[in-house]
DNA sequence: AGCCAGGCTCTCG
DNA sequence: CGAGAGCATGGC
């Protein structure tokens, strides 16, 4: 089955997409043009391939589904939904940039990288989960556990001769040992943390429900769960719960990033960093998202 | 080799 | 209370 869809203009996947150019293949990867997952369709499992036949100005997506047979128009619409969601699709970037250009720097980068957008996991727990992964260790070191988690636990999904993996539900780590857990690379604690997390969720604890809330309302639910700091709950929301304003200024990617366009390569603290995106309210998660890319991307302040 | 890496909790004093 | 130990893997 094939879908066309069209993102409110200006989209650009191959700068959104660039996050996963290392990607795992089984999981998640951005290759030649081509963006692949497995995505969930009313309990089936497909392999989602995104291509942009379009252009930024005016972007039109190809989405290939497989297999093919037995998906129903709603599988259709599922999949739709999911593709517009990791990739923000729906989301009006000219108030972002209409918000930060009073900052010259800011300026320059939303040119720079006109249509980015940041991924989005397809549900806050895949966002919950993989922000408590990658707590303390590097990023490299996190996506291997990931990895080894999503394969362990994940289902998988068999086109010919290749198995592709949808990350693993709460039903299946709650039920999972703290010892199958910590073989994929996690701490004791952070077993833990996984598989409470997985339990609340189980028994009924609504993260999807959390988003209707203020974010200072919403952090206050994350981090009254053990485990899950400020750094994981803000991390969360940015990433799985579309507030773009939402900012882990502690975070040490973001603080180089903001280090590097604004004070010269100076280390800066957490609350130095969150005075500085104070100038981006509003979207001070997605700003600080672009620095990142940017800084990735090795673009000249 | 050993230290640090997109944190957080628990335990002491 | 505030400070400090401990934790997992991967890269240097």
């Amino acid at each position: 089955m094939d879908l066309k869809i069209k993102p409110l203009p200006p989209f650009n996947l191959d700068l959104s997409a660039g996050l996963f150019l290392n990607g795992d293949w089984r999981i998640r990867r951005y290759e030649a043009g081509a963006y692949w997952q497995v995505v969930r369709l009313n309990g089936r499992l497909a392999l989602a391939t995104v291509r942009s036949i379009g252009t930024v100005d005016d972007p039109v997506l190809f989405v290939d589904l497989e297999p093919d047979e037995g998906l129903s128009k709603a599988d259709g619409m599922a999949a739709d939904a999911i593709v517009r969601r990791i990739f923000n699709l729906d989301l009006d970037l000219q108030p972002f940039y209409d918000a930060v250009k009073g900052d010259r720097i800011m300026l320059h980068l939303t040119k720079s990288l006109r249509g980015l957008r940041s991924p989005s996991t397809p549900s806050v727990f895949e966002a919950l989960i993989d922000s408590i992964v990658e707590q303390q260790i590097s990023l490299q070191a996190a996506w291997s556990v990931q990895r080894r988690l999503t394969e362990a636990s994940g289902d998988a999904l068999v086109l010919g001769e290749k198995t592709y993996y949808a990350f693993p539900r709460p039903k299946r780590l709650a039920e999972a040992s703290l010892q199958e857990l910590r073989s994929c690379g996690l701490s004791l604690r952070k077993a833990e943390y996984v598989r409470d997390v997985s339990q609340l969720v189980i028994e009924g604890m609504d993260l999807e429900g959390l988003r209707i809330y203020k974010d200072d309302k919403i952090i206050e639910e994350l981090t009254a769960i053990r485990g899950i700091g400020i750094w994981t709950a803000e991390l969360t929301m940015v990433r799985g719960m579309q507030k773009f304003d939402a900012i882990p200024a502690d975070d040490l990617g973001i603080r180089k990033a903001i280090a590097h366009y604004y004070y010269d390569d100076r280390k800066i603290s957490g609350a130095e960093a969150r005075r500085t995106a104070e100038q981006w309210r509003g979207w001070r998660g997605l700003a600080s998202f672009y620095l990142i890319m940017a800084e990735r991307l090795g673009i000249d302040a």
